[in-house]
DNA sequence: AATTTCCTCAACCGCTCTAGG
DNA sequence: CCCTAGAGCGGTTGAGGAAAT
């Protein structure tokens, strides 16, 4: 019955590691490496210990250039960025960090960082009574409401709130290009910039927490910031790595499909049907059915027809508010359908 | 000073993904 | 294709220390 253990649990060692283990494995493989079989390595040197134990530990604590605790607030900041953007993807939010390993992120965000952002009285806060009730109707049905939209999801859309009302700690941030995240290098060449688009150089104010968008393109998903109308994509993962290949990835947006978006500011509404509507980001986008954004009923309205509504602020937070809601609309949506 | 509660983080668990046969 | 073993990942646990009572 189920999968054989990776190791013999019985005569396998576990708890905390002495330092006399920690050299055994350290000395093993800074002589040897890991010669690409950790199962097979602590045999090799006489640990009692299982291969993924020995993995974790090397990974972890015993690689070297690893940093502990002090996180600084440029750290802070890309972790709060890339978790609002891609949620719980530690490995990949680690990946920007350089000596961080995705376990001490992991960490830092259970217990220092979501509290310092989401405030801890959560009994006294109207919106955590909010994620109460919604957190009531994840454990409570199965059903495909968007009511079960997942708690990572929830804070990020906290967050999001609290960073639009520059409620955030981090506020800092948003006005300090210094402190954004630096994009991994094979997308920085795809970005757009206002230097590539004149009228992009336009626009004042630059929102480095915007909205990520589902860019399909070739079997590659991108997660898109779009930032008053500048796009810098994210992070990108082959879709057929990412979604289960059976099943059909289909954000429920009530008339679309699929969300594109593509190197000239442009972002497709592919209707159910196979036909499609094209915005250029910046036009006009707002939510109906009031604020409750989870609901069954939401949908996208384009509001006007305007093409070339690049216009003020207002506008554009109202764009980027409707674009992130869709994201975790549309992964909500591609969760429930699993 | 003793006890309880809270917090942190290293480590474990179980699942998915991937490569190779 | 299918199966299997190993790697990798994210969620969870629990020991130990700190803070509160």
């Amino acid at each position: 019955m189920g999968r054989a253990p990776c190791c013999d649990k019985a005569n396998v060692k576990k708890g905390p590691w002495s330092p006399e283990e920690d050299v055994k494995l350290k000395d093993y493989i800074d002589k040897y490496g890991t010669g690409g079989n950790w199962i097979a390595l602590p045999q090799k040197i006489g640990l009692k210990r299982c291969g993924k134990s020995c993995r974790l530990r090397w990974l972890n604590y015993l690689r070297p250039n690893i940093k502990h605790g002090g996180f600084s607030e440029e750290e802070d900041s890309i972790i709060l960025s890339l978790y609002i953007s891609i949620g719980s993807r530690w490995s990949i939010i680690a990946a920007q960090l350089p000596g961080r390993t995705d376990n001490d992120i992991k960490n830092y965000w259970n217990t220092k960082l979501k509290k310092k952002l989401l405030g801890r009285q959560k009994q006294m806060n109207r919106q955590d009574s909010i994620t109460d009730s919604t957190e009531n109707n994840i454990s409570n049905n199965n059903n495909k409401s968007p009511q079960n939209l997942s708690n990572s999801a929830l804070e990020r859309l906290q967050l999001h709130m609290q960073l639009q009302n520059l409620q955030s700690p981090f506020s800092s941030f948003y006005n300090n290009p210094i402190l954004w995240p630096k994009l991994h290098p094979l997308l920085q060449s795809t970005t757009t910039t206002p230097d590539q688009n004149p009228k992009l150089a336009s626009q004042e104010s630059f929102h480095p927490l915007g909205v990520n968008v589902d860019h399909h393109n070739n079997n590659n998903i991108k997660l898109a910031e779009i930032n008053n109308g500048v796009i810098s994509p994210l992070y990108s993962e082959n879709v057929e790595q990412s979604l289960n290949p059976t099943h059909e990835f289909q954000p429920n947006f009530g008339f679309s499909q699929d969300l594109r978006l593509d190197n000239h500011n442009n972002m497709d509404l592919m209707n159910r049907g196979g036909s499609k509507e094209l915005f250029q980001v910046g036009n006009e986008f707002e939510l109906t059915n009031g604020s409750s954004w989870w609901s069954e009923e939401v949908e996208l309205e384009r509001k006007t027809t305007s093409s070339s509504s690049w216009g003020s602020a207002s506008v554009l937070d109202q764009t980027t508010e409707g674009m992130v809601m869709l994201q975790d609309y549309a992964q909500m949506s591609y969760h429930s359908t699993v």
